[in-house]
RNA sequence: GGGCGUAUAGCUCAGAUGGUUAGAGUGCUACAUUGACAUUGUAGAGGUCCCAGGUUCAAUUCCUGGUACGCCCACCA
């Protein structure tokens, strides 16, 4: 049988890569659970997970994403392949001041409104408009890059699970002591109205006046700063205690008028004064510089705030109040020159504080704000704070950065951390979980969910029968609809069920229970309404004759019924009870129809009657619901409008996305993960957060191995950037050159923690490899015969090709599969590309063309092999070519290759493997010869081998040699013999090879090119011959090097030797 | 100011616990071309391994110092 279909010459990426991902997602392979299900891995497999770092839903995703991508869908693949069960689990992050900020830039554009032009609740329908969309081509691009995650399981910083984490991430650390409110100096940018931690804060190099000058007359020095304007605000001025000039002020009080404004001085001595600076006092300025307050707090003075939120000066401060922060400044050093107080002005340069966003400078101010502490002793930690537990799993290896110089930086930023200001004065993010009335402060402590679900379906539900008290138990088609959608309940971590007492709700809870086995709890309050009258009768026959009632149901009397305030006042009861009893518990709730929407209005603090068509709750979905301590109305409540530093939320990524605080199977599984790919850029801002949140709720680490992979530059070594115009669009590169080929370009020629360059010819040169790989398996699919190749490979059989290309085919598998565990995923791709062209298509398959051994068996074993190895670098070509070897299968679970199997195969073969580079490097050398000499390449030669002991082998191989590409039509092979005059010559490993060429050589030119050819080699020889002649060398240089160094020798003077002949021989 | 990284072919980058005639891709040059592939084949040219010292029998590799570029952190009152 032969392959009877015929691919297409060139490769086209864009007609395949689009439907194989769609085979691969719609096979759910990418989840684990199913790849047990269907066998393909073992139930207690060992697990291999990675969450994928989720991108920011500010922009669509750069090159730097791409790389990402490659990597970790690199890992995932490999373990999959070797029977793990693997996970990747996607998903984005809402970036919560980024965010805003962008819709924010875009608002003031568009309509030239401002955020509270807007109003809080519309300005976040933007926002959430705006996520949605970037949201949707983010999750587009990646599955374009072939990123094999699970999307079962995606999840976003924001959403309904994440916030529940989130507030129970704060709630405990509130709880703990380690989040707390303080009034303290922190970062302000006047423009986004908002503090900013420590790592928003860029520098900016700008020219200032350095002023030098007096308060007043009645002070007796002068001070010098940048910033007269915040000098209203001293309350100290601080010498070094080592200054003579100063010395005997110290303890000395000055009550003074500067300006206008009354200050009280105390002058205080601090060593971190620089003497030399300036006048070598310094005015000390609480309030609004970082270093200031720091003495503030160890001098215990006071805190004066000149400076509001709007970057003005605050009331009270003499004519100045209300100026803006530059013309107050101008004014102070215009009446300090007019009284004859300003001694001194000098240009220097300043770094500026700017906001990382807008740049606009910043301005510390003191303010009220909500701060983790990482240095609070825990007692869940051991007694260690956060950054000495972070810091010890570093030290104690138990979380390993590649490249292992990030460890130090990691121990660096670390060990200097300060605690954390995780307010922001957004509208965008995570909301703080703090709410207010009057003056009582409320954080809750328990957060019960109830997921609201209604029971199967019954008969009287597929009849469209009104059924409330009746006893119907469900029908067949109920039960197996529900079977169809029990994945819904499972691994959710339910604590328990609390379930109506009617059938058909015990049923359904005893069904969905099978997979969960938690307490069942039967209430009496969640039975279905009872609906009177109505009992029994056709909805369509009801809508009929009571028109009334369809017109308003809350208010209608139906006879002998509830109504929805009935109902309510049930539900009512139902949650005192369940916040009595069953609090701070994740409750699966099974109840009916009528009872589930009136729980959902109640919940929903819903007192519109006409909104209860809204609430419907569809069979087999879920609707889920959060009680905090014991308020499910939280109408008296004021929740705090601040909003959580991104980092807090993304901080929990590994767990929070396996389903904390759900005691799931997910987390049971899955946690710890193995290991955490990311830019180096952020390992301070994320990856240091992620191991103290971790270590915080879950007391380990969140993940083994952290990796970092460099910054992907333009071809001239800059940042890409919008801006510059210089980025390249990894989706652009997608469609020109295939998802494949950037990968490739990406993955190989990078190297760990090194950023890199790219440019579109890389890209290019790894389509064209991609197009080699797949014309290398058009070739071996149209020329074997498939029942031959099915056979099983005799190892007798095999020739000296055959032997030497399992050989490096078993190589291959060894290296390749060491390489991706040791992360050296560039090395690996190389190895790869080297066999795949250099050994496999320009010897092999070229060698298969005309020995005649059945080479089908090992072409197409060796072909489906390669293409396992490359799966996970370029996915995409991989599995197209075969689909068209075997429709049935799929790739992405196959088998990784086993070297054993070649070195079996090899070893039975008993093949000198390496005889057969011997053949290669006498090809070699005879196409050399040809080109040297510019022989037509129409011009047939006749060559002659000197073999020595090799005579015998090499006639073996003479097909080999006259047919690849050497255009030999004579070729004579002898132990020894006389060598003709005329001849061009070469010698391979001893082997001599000789091109008679009567009249076709130029004798000078020849005896020239070996006479420059034998220098070389005396140069090369002189240099061995005097490190031998080193008494030192003998003495010291291992026994190994010396005997190399000998050979070495020997060589350069043989060739030598027989390049004189041959010169002596031309005529 | 402190710390880290990088410097190897025209370009992009590998590399070795110190001993190689220092590698790959790309680019360049020459030749070839209907039978897997011009997204190709064959061959070739191309390197003071940034500089200066040191250690060593031996340094492109290790150490010290310098230069250039990049990054991180701190701070500039």
């Amino acid at each position: 049988m032969t392959f009877n279909k015929e691919l297409p010459k060139a490769y086209n990426s864009q007609d395949y890569e689009d439907q194989i991902y769609q085979k691969w997602e719609e096979s759910g392979l990418f989840n684990p659970e199913v790849c047990v299900a269907q066998g393909i891995c073992q139930k207690n497999a060992e697990t291999y997970t990675i969450v994928l770092p989720p991108p920011n839903i500010t922009d669509k995703l750069h090159l730097g994403h791409g790389v990402m991508i490659a990597i970790e869908d690199i890992l995932i693949r490999y373990y999959r392949m070797n029977g793990y069960r693997t996970l990747w689990i996607p998903g984005t992050d809402h970036a919560a001041i980024a965010t805003q900020n962008v819709v924010e830039k875009k608002l003031l554009k568009e309509e030239n409104k401002t955020r509270h032009d807007l109003g809080r609740e519309k300005f976040l329908e933007k926002v959430w408009e705006f996520v949605r969309n970037t949201q949707s081509t983010i999750l587009q691009q990646i599955r374009k890059s072939g990123a094999s995650l699970d999307w079962s399981r995606e999840a976003f910083t924001l959403d309904d699970q994440r916030q529940k984490a989130v507030r129970r991430m704060f709630v405990e650390m509130y709880q703990e002591g380690v989040i707390y409110q303080g009034y303290r100096l922190v970062n302000w940018c006047p423009r986004c109205q908002s503090t900013l931690s420590d790592d928003e804060v860029d520098h900016q190099e700008t020219s200032a006046k350095f002023y030098t000058f007096q308060y007043s007359k009645d002070f007796p020095f002068a001070i010098s700063t940048t910033r007269p304007e915040t000098k209203l605000g001293d309350t100290a001025v601080a010498v070094n205690p080592k200054d003579k000039r100063y010395q005997k002020y110290i303890g000395q009080q000055f009550d003074l008028d500067f300006c206008g404004v009354t200050l009280h001085l105390k002058i205080i001595g601090d060593p971190q004064v620089d003497m030399k600076l300036g006048t070598g006092a310094l005015g000390v300025t609480p309030a609004h510089s970082m270093i200031d307050y720091e003495m503030a707090m160890k001098n215990k003075l006071e805190i004066v705030k000149v400076i509001n939120e709007e970057g003005r000066i605050e009331d009270g401060m003499g004519n100045f109040s209300g100026l803006s922060v530059l013309v107050a400044r101008q004014r102070i050093v215009d009446q300090l020159r007019d009284s004859e107080l300003l001694i001194n002005e000098e240009d220097i340069n300043n770094n500026l504080s700017i906001c990382y966003r807008c740049d606009t400078a910043i301005e510390p101010l003191p303010s009220k704000q909500w701060f983790v502490s990482v240095d609070k002793k825990l007692k869940r930690l051991n007694g260690k704070s956060l950054k000495e537990a972070a810091i010890d799993v570093a030290k104690k290896q138990k979380v390993k950065f590649t490249p292992d110089r990030f460890y130090k930086r990691y121990i660096d930023w670390m060990e200097n951390l300060h605690d954390w200001c995780i307010s922001r004065q957004i509208w965008f993010g995570h909301q703080l979980p703090v709410w207010y009335k009057g003056d009582e402060v409320w954080v809750p402590k328990k957060d019960t969910e109830l997921v609201l679900t209604r029971h199967a379906l019954t008969d009287w539900n597929q009849k469209g029968i009104i059924q409330g008290k009746t006893d119907v138990p469900l029908d067949e088609l109920g039960i197996e609809d529900l079977k169809s959608k029990l994945n819904i309940f499972k691994e959710q971590g339910f604590d328990l069920i609390i379930c109506s007492p009617l059938m058909r709700a015990r049923q359904t809870a005893e069904i969905i229970n099978e997979e969960l086995g938690v307490p069942i709890i039967i209430e009496d309050l969640l039975k279905e309404r009872n609906y009177g009258v109505f009992e029994g009768r056709k909805v369509a026959d009801i809508k009929k004759a009571f028109p009334e009632y369809y017109q308003d149901k809350i208010n209608y009397k139906v006879e002998q019924a509830e109504t929805y305030q009935d109902l309510s006042v049930r539900v009512k009861n139902f949650l005192d009870k369940v916040i009595k009893e069953h609090s701070d518990k994740k409750i699966l709730v099974i109840s009916h129809h009528a009872m589930v929407r009136t729980f959902q209005m109640v919940m929903n603090g819903e007192t519109d009657n006409q909104k209860l068509s809204d609430y419907k709750l569809p069979f087999g979905e879920v609707a889920s619901y959060h009680i905090l301590d014991d308020k499910y109305d939280l109408s008296d409540w004021q929740q705090d409008t601040d909003s959580l530093d991104t980092w807090f939320s993304s901080g929990m990524w590994t767990f929070s996305t396996l389903g904390w605080p759900d005691k799931t199977a997910d987390l049971k599984n899955y946690h710890p993960t193995q290991m955490l790919e990311t830019g180096y850029e952020i390992i301070t801002l994320w990856v240091s957060r992620m191991i103290m949140m971790t270590l915080f709720a879950m007391k380990e680490i969140p993940f083994e191995d952290v990796y970092l992979h460099g910054m992907v530059l333009d071809k001239d070594g800059k940042k890409m950037s919008k801006s510059k115009g210089n980025g390249i669009d990894p989706f652009d590169i997608i469609s020109k050159y295939g998802a494949d080929a950037m990968r490739l370009s990406l993955v190989i020629g990078s190297t760990p923690g090194n950023d890199t360059r790219l440019s579109e010819d890389k890209i290019a040169a790894f389509r064209n490899f991609t197009n080699k790989l797949w014309n290398i398996a058009r070739y071996i699919l149209s020329s074997i015969d498939f029942d031959k190749a099915s056979e099983e490979i005799d190892p007798k059989s095999c020739s000296l090709s055959d032997g030497w290309i399992l050989d490096k085919m078993s190589e291959l598998i060894t290296n390749t599969r060491k390489n991706i565990e040791e992360y050296k995923f560039s090395l690996a791709g190389e190895q790869m590309r080297d066999f795949t062209w250099n050994d496999l298509a320009d010897w092999y398959v070229e060698v298969s063309k005309f020995e005649k051994t059945n080479k089908d068996a090992i072409l197409l074993m060796i072909l489906k092999d390669l293409l396992k190895l490359w799966h996970p670098y370029m996915p995409f070509v991989t599995e197209t070519i075969w689909q068209e070897i075997d429709s049935n299968s799929m790739l992405m679970v196959e088998q990784y290759p086993d070297s054993k199997v070649y070195d079996k195969l090899v070893k039975k073969a008993k093949l000198q493997t390496a005889d057969f580079d011997l053949v290669k490097n006498i090809i070699t050398a005879i196409r050399n010869i040809r080109a040297e000499y510019q022989i037509k390449p129409a011009q047939k030669i006749k060559v002659i081998l000197h073999a020595g002991k090799k005579a015998e082998l090499l006639k073996a191989q003479s097909e080999i040699i006259k047919n690849l590409f050497t255009r030999i039509d004579i070729l004579e092979i002898e132990v020894s013999g006389d060598k003709p005059g005329q001849a061009a010559m070469a010698a391979v490993q001893g082997v001599e090879i000789i091109v008679p060429l009567a009249e076709l050589i130029d004798i000078a030119k020849e005896k020239d090119r070996i006479s420059k050819r034998i220098d070389e080699l005396q140069k090369l020889a002189k240099g061995i011959d005097a490190k031998l002649g080193n008494d030192a060398f003998k003495k010291n240089a291992p026994a190994a090097i010396i005997t190399k160094e000998n050979e070495k020798l020997a060589a350069y003077l043989d060739e030598a030797e027989r390049l004189k002949k041959q010169s002596e021989n031309l005529k």
